[in-house]
DNA sequence: GTTCTCAAGGCAACCGGTTTCCTAATTTTC
DNA sequence: GAAAATTAGGAAACCGGTTGCCTTGAGAAC
């Protein structure tokens, strides 16, 4: 007795069927079959049904390749990360993944690891798979040269921007973001704060830093001492914490360009012996949830909301496929989570109100 | 004057060029133009010549649907990742991409995020889109349920592996992993080791505590106190400590299940007045480094080398749709990578031996 | 009984390539 | 100078679907 071929196993694993297989087993033509499937022409319900219960049989799933050929549309669309896949992208890859997925379109993934050949050669692969369209993320949020010019499919840059300015491109709200911080700590009476944070030449911590120092100026104050800049490390975070200790100045506050710097300056606090918050309060950025969770207290940070950016990536992108494009910069806001670095210590009769 | 078009955006960004469009363009029919740009058949190298400069003219990239029509291969695998996109994804993923980008395969992402149903789904749209291959990867290295059965296509399970025997899986060698690390504490001269790892459910932690028991069970030892099972995180790590210092056992080394709990060991050993490595010599797992060089003092751990693993899954896969299939477990070794967590103070005509 | 109408479904072109087979032109051979 | 051999390149089938158009047959209208 041959084996026994049920619905899942059809074909398989030799050949998939296609739909000659399903003509020939309903008896109608390939023409009928496709009818059938799809819904289309005038034919008895009976044929119908026939047709559907031969592709069950048969295990049938459409050949995209082909569909793709005379559809003009592949339902497919590349996702170039420029430098390597980490932190950053993974939020955005899968807030894009989540949208496009709900479009019924695949992803393509391609990792260009800051190399230009590699991105290069991820943009002709791509576009000889006729994807739909692109979407171009990284790891840093300075504006980019555009990936490619005059491009038969619509890009959307997420994260990273790029220097053309009728480009599509999805950024968070970075300098709203360390204004929302400053706001908290303001909020809390803090009036003498510090700003540590990453290279100098790195275009978020030159962001962060001057949206900060602006924000302070407006409600008349100055930041303790310059901006520290140096690295994007705990390391640095004590480094940068023994600085401040040793300076003149005192300080209520310390506003960290990033939850691995401001993890560094909580330990160096704690080990100098001031306490956080009520000695110093504590406001990172990135809302890590590995440093933010761990740190001793609970870190505040600020959230760039990476996942929505994503999606929202991926809405703009799908918006242009069908011809609705959206050029320009969209900036999307940044969220402040409230955790032990700030918190206000609880008095007989207050109510912590939590601001977003 | 009508725009010059240029080699990089000749035809666009309307329709991308076709081997019609080249053929016309070189004066010849399109199964010529085929031919002479993919060496095939007998022509005049002049005529080859006229064909290649159309097509680059034109900008000319083959339409890969139509290649795949014809040829029943795509070019393309799809990744599955069963849970969520995560920590030890990326280098997985990064590892396969790379092998495959080597063989000119394109890359399907698909993040299941844990749930069965869109697990098949994605499975469904990755053998319509006639992918050559699968790899499956995900969070845990437990084994799980076969995918499918039958498939038409070859999979490889990677990190994680299948229940199905005859499956081809590539694992990490926890096992052995934990083995060297026990094995560097002995050379060390420790002989009063803990060890402190995530939940007793959890696969990996009870095939490392299992493993890290029995090698010293080979040496005569035994573990200071029960393996202390918890959370994967640094609170336990703190709090295990607690736990450790309050017995009645002193301890001159752990062993921790990943570099989390390694490192709240550390903070909480530091906070105790305990030295590292000097009066307690510590080893993570996982070589994780954000935690690995953050801590205090950077930390010795296990690497389960997931690029690699990712690299051999492709190569796997490769090898498997070339007709090359290799069924089975394939375990790959870990590396000890050693830091000062458990470095030996530097003695007066010692010299350091890395072992691995 | 003849013509008209309409439903049901087959035929074939098409999408964009590759490949096989065949023809026409040129060169070689005697 | 005619036959054979070789070379260059065109025509068409094919991959797996979709779709417009045409054919067929049955029932309705006259």
């Amino acid at each position: 007795m041959p084996p026994r071929k049920t619905k899942e196993n059809a074909g398989s694993p030799g050949r998939p069927a296609t739909i000659s297989d399903v003509a020939r087993l309903a008896g109608v033509s390939v023409g009928t079959a496709s009818k059938a499937l799809n819904g289309r022409g005038s034919l008895r319900e009976e044929t119908r049904r026939r047709v559907r219960s031969a592709a069950d049989e048969l295990g049938f799933q459409p050949n995209t390749a082909a569909l793709a050929l005379n559809s003009g549309r592949t339902y497919t669309v590349g996702m170039i990360t420029t430098d390597t896949i980490g932190r950053f992208s993974i939020p955005l890859m899968t807030g894009a993944e989540d949208s496009l997925g709900a479009g019924r379109m695949s992803v393509f993934l391609c990792d260009a690891r800051d190399d230009p050949i590699r991105e290069q050669y991820y943009l002709r692969t791509l576009l000889s798979r006729r994807v739909d369209g692109i979407i171009v993320t990284g790891r840093r949020t300075q504006a980019r040269a555009p990936i490619g010019v005059d491009l038969p499919v619509p890009v959307v840059y997420a994260f990273i921007s790029s220097t053309d300015p009728d480009d599509c491109s999805v950024v968070p709200d970075e300098a709203g973001g360390a204004r929302k911080a400053v706001d908290h700590l303001l909020a809390l009476g803090r009036r003498r704060i510090a700003h540590v944070t990453g290279p100098e030449h790195h275009h978020s911590a030159a962001v962060r830093a001057s949206a900060a120092v602006g924000r302070l100026a407006e409600s008349g104050l100055d930041l303790v001492g310059p901006p520290l800049f140096g690295e994007w490390s705990e390391a640095w975070g004590r480094q940068a914490t023994g600085i401040l200790l040793g300076a003149d100045e005192g300080f209520d506050a310390v506003f960290c360009g990033s939850d691995q710097i401001a993890r560094g300056v909580a330990d160096a606090l704690r080990a100098a012996g001031r306490r956080v918050p009520d000695d110093v309060a504590l406001v990172g950025f990135d809302n890590w949830d590995v440093m933010a969770l761990a740190c001793q207290p609970p870190l505040t940070s600020i959230d760039m909301e990476l996942e929505g950016l994503g999606r929202t990536a991926a809405d703009l992108l799908l918006a242009a496929i069908n011809g609705q494009p959206a050029p320009g910069r969209h900036v999307s806001p940044c969220r402040l989570v409230l955790r032990e670095s700030t918190a206000v210590p609880v008095r007989p009769g207050a109510t912590r109100v939590e601001q977003v």
